[in-house]
DNA sequence: ACCTGAACACCGTTCAAGT
DNA sequence: ACCTGAACACCGTTCAAGT
């Protein structure tokens, strides 16, 4: 569609590196992690690997670039609705990200990638940004900034990572169904010795909702913060062992 | 080492799937993902390609066994000693995972690749089964087990997934000091329009314990957990937005 | 049933050469 | 400064042939 357009256009403007990261983008989008290769990139930019290669250091960087832009637009239309509360913020970023695996289902293999690779890089300071901020909004003594925000980026980045399967097989609710009543089944057949709690959840796992089930999630750190955190008190200490 | 002494006995031994696996896991973590190649493998056990793929689908398989196999090692070795408490089982299998990730560097990622590639299947089962025993031993109604149970999972695997940079470059607590000096000085340097919160923090990242603050996030999801589900009572609503 | 190993298609990356 | 494109080293996988 835009392809067509933008090819025949294709050596009249000038490459770089947004030019190649967003050809990139467009390529995972089209057909996933193997989608991407050099000879399909410099195909579609009508160039040579060398030229791509003058704009970006090597394939890493190129995945790098482009999870950073997708993520940082879905961060930046998230941040748009006007939020009643701190924890409606907190949601709206998590759903910002969520909404950004939907449509492009290779983000959740690299933003885990980068996150293994890279810890604190760019990518991950936008969505700590973004969290901490509400973190703040939230009252939390300054003491626990820190350690709130890393949490909440921790289980998102978990969730998000888990349900990036979903956008895999996008499909209908019925081939939703089947998928979970698939799991669901597997899960009762688990050996009873081995996986006593797992088969007694397996109805419950069939039925779930996986935005609901992720805002329960949230909702279970937002509330463990202000619990051990209370606004303008010291950190208590964890719920006892004992 | 052991290396010498099981290539001299090669072929006495026949080749078998465990063995392919075992070779494969000392692969990976003797030189990391780019170390494990049917190149490398069929040397170590002086065989061809085509023997592995007889026992062995392909790659994604072989690294889905080694996955595996070293998070049910860690499980098991997590459940041995008695504990206190259910709170303190969730942390005993955090940290068992944790110190998997320690030893075995690419297990991270692979983590994080199983999770999104395949986000119910036997690696993940065996996770949620060891967290799932305590949090139903929490005394959460059976209504709350599978959610409260999926969010520990995620953070953990959150959490474990971004701590994993961290057994990559080992090092002694100098070359941890300097690596936490150099984050915490490049947040300092970034925009102050764009990243107050996270110019704000920039001291308590560089004075942070890896795992303090992986414990703290699970004592805000079991905090979070207990109060919202607690004990024999229906789930009450989550924390009022505005 | 299990193993051998040459061959294949494809990949990321380099680099001397052009403009 | 920016681009070209042939060439290189290496990869996962296949398959006809052996035992």
């Amino acid at each position: 569609m835009a392809t067509r357009t933008r090819r025949s256009q294709r050596r009249t403007e000038a490459l770089s590196r947004e030019r190649i990261v967003e050809a990139a983008v467009e390529l995972l989008d089209a057909a996933g992690e193997s989608g991407l290769t050099f000879r399909a990139l410099t195909e579609r930019l009508a160039t040579g690997p060398g030229a791509v290669y003058w704009h970006v250091a090597n394939k890493d960087e190129l995945l790098a670039a482009a999870t950073e832009g997708v993520v940082t637009t879905a961060l930046t239309e998230a941040a748009v609705p006007p939020e009643d509360s701190p924890q409606e913020g907190v949601r709206a970023v998590a759903l910002g990200l969520s909404g950004a695996i939907e449509e492009h289902p290779w983000l959740a293999t690299q933003l885990a990638l980068q996150l293994a690779r890279n810890p604190w890089g760019t990518v991950t300071a936008r969505i700590f940004e973004s969290l901490g901020r509400r973190v703040r909004a939230l009252g939390v003594p300054e003491s626990g900034w820190f350690t709130a925000t890393s949490a909440l980026l921790h289980y998102i980045l978990g969730a998000a990572g888990q349900n990036a399967a979903n956008a895999t097989a996008p499909g209908t609710g019925a081939e939703r169904a089947e998928f979970l009543g698939a799991v669901s089944a597997a899960w009762k057949d688990l050996d009873p010795d081995d996986y006593p709690f797992t088969r007694a959840v397996a109805d419950q796992m069939r039925e779930h909702d996986d935005r609901e089930q992720f805002l329960a999630g949230i909702d279970f750190v937002l509330t463990g913060i202000t619990t051990l955190h209370p606004p303008g008190a010291p950190p208590r200490t964890p719920p006892a062992g004992t």
